[in-house]
DNA sequence: CCTACCGATCGGTAGG
DNA sequence: CCTACCGATCGGTAGG
């Protein structure tokens, strides 16, 4: 009974292991060159340790990018729900997203900016996992937007879908340049435009 | 005398053949995905027919990412120049990578917007190559910015660093979205993101 | 530019 | 979770 329990947990725990090993040898190699056998070599296992736990590679690629998803929304969604609801949340997502690069989470900068380049030419059910992922955290800062002019934060006449694009896009150049240049410098930098873009004029608080 | 001429030309257009098949294989599999005997297969000859010309696959990976390079500033810097020197170069550069989106002149979108993610964790002279041209690329917009400044286009307190950094947002915002959705509607919105944003008021004229 | 080959690694399976 | 194996493909070389 104990020991019965005790195996599943440990078999959930090599499974969470493994999921969280792949998340971070991604952002290194790509979802497609992510490979089996490195994984097990990085976990200290056989390949068909692996495969006790994933049937195909493919298995292994959607639970890949459900932990992505899952690792994104604690470290950049949850953070900006915890501020107050309208324009601080604006900022406080694009804030999330530029500390969750700088405390290197992952070796390859922000899992699904590389992912969706990818993954794009690629139909099939991972790509689509990937392009949901990408219309709700864009639909997410959409929301924001909305909320803050509603509440007359932002004039009337914003276009919500507008700035929320250049909002993603803001983030994407940030994350590009940390990758390529391994420039902390440009995580203040990409503050201080995102509150310049939204017209407040408060000092960068975190980072 | 002719013969050899013959030859040299032969040889130069296979080469020059072979770089152009790679730019487009590794904007669906990446210049690591990029396999020798794939782009053997793709041009119908056999590896060694490859080797030939290039002596290793880093080699090869240099002379795609050279040739991508020449392909870019063809398609996207080259009409830019060709407009009216201010604000209108600005513009100009914007849309000109906008309508190198739109002729889906590659399978996978922009070469540049992939090569920085996927090998920004792989140091060496590639790596070195792509973090160059990604440099260049913002300072060319950079200058189309101070240009714009200078003539009294753009008010006097415009950072251009920060609007050449936000527009390359734009740019890499466009191109992931259009990879993942394959929506060319985005491109329209992209243009009048841009117009907005420089404070253009003048309607899309092109794609 | 070709055929023929090298050792290494790929995703995946058999059988335990 | 393991060892041992499958056919296919990888980058690269020998010899022509």
């Amino acid at each position: 009974m104990s020991s019965d329990r005790k195996q599943r947990t440990d078999g959930v725990r090599t499974r969470e292991a493994i999921v969280r090993e792949a998340v971070s040898l991604a952002t290194v190699d790509g979802l497609e060159g992510l490979s089996i056998g490195n994984l097990a070599h990085a976990l200290d296992m056989s390949k068909s340790g692996i495969y006790a736990h994933f049937g195909s590679k493919q298995d292994l690629q959607l639970a890949t990018v459900d932990e992505a998803a899952r690792i994104f929304h604690s470290e950049v969604i949850e953070p900006a729900l915890a501020a107050p609801a309208g324009l601080d949340q604006v900022v406080a997502v694009c804030d999330a997203f530029f500390d969750h690069l700088g405390r290197r989470t992952f070796p390859g900068g922000c899992f699904f900016a590389g992912a969706v380049l990818e993954m794009g030419t690629r139909p099939g059910p991972v790509k689509e996992q990937i392009a949901e992922f990408q219309t709700g955290f864009t639909a997410v800062i959409r929301q924001f937007v909305v909320t803050a002019i509603d509440r007359h934060q932002l004039p009337d006449d914003v276009d919500p879908d507008a700035l929320a694009f250049e909002l993603n896009g803001i983030i994407l150049a940030t994350n590009a340049h940390f990758v390529i240049h391994q420039d902390p410098a440009v995580l203040e930098m990409a503050k201080q435009v995102v509150r310049r873009r939204v017209g407040v004029t408060t000092t960068t608080s975190s980072g």
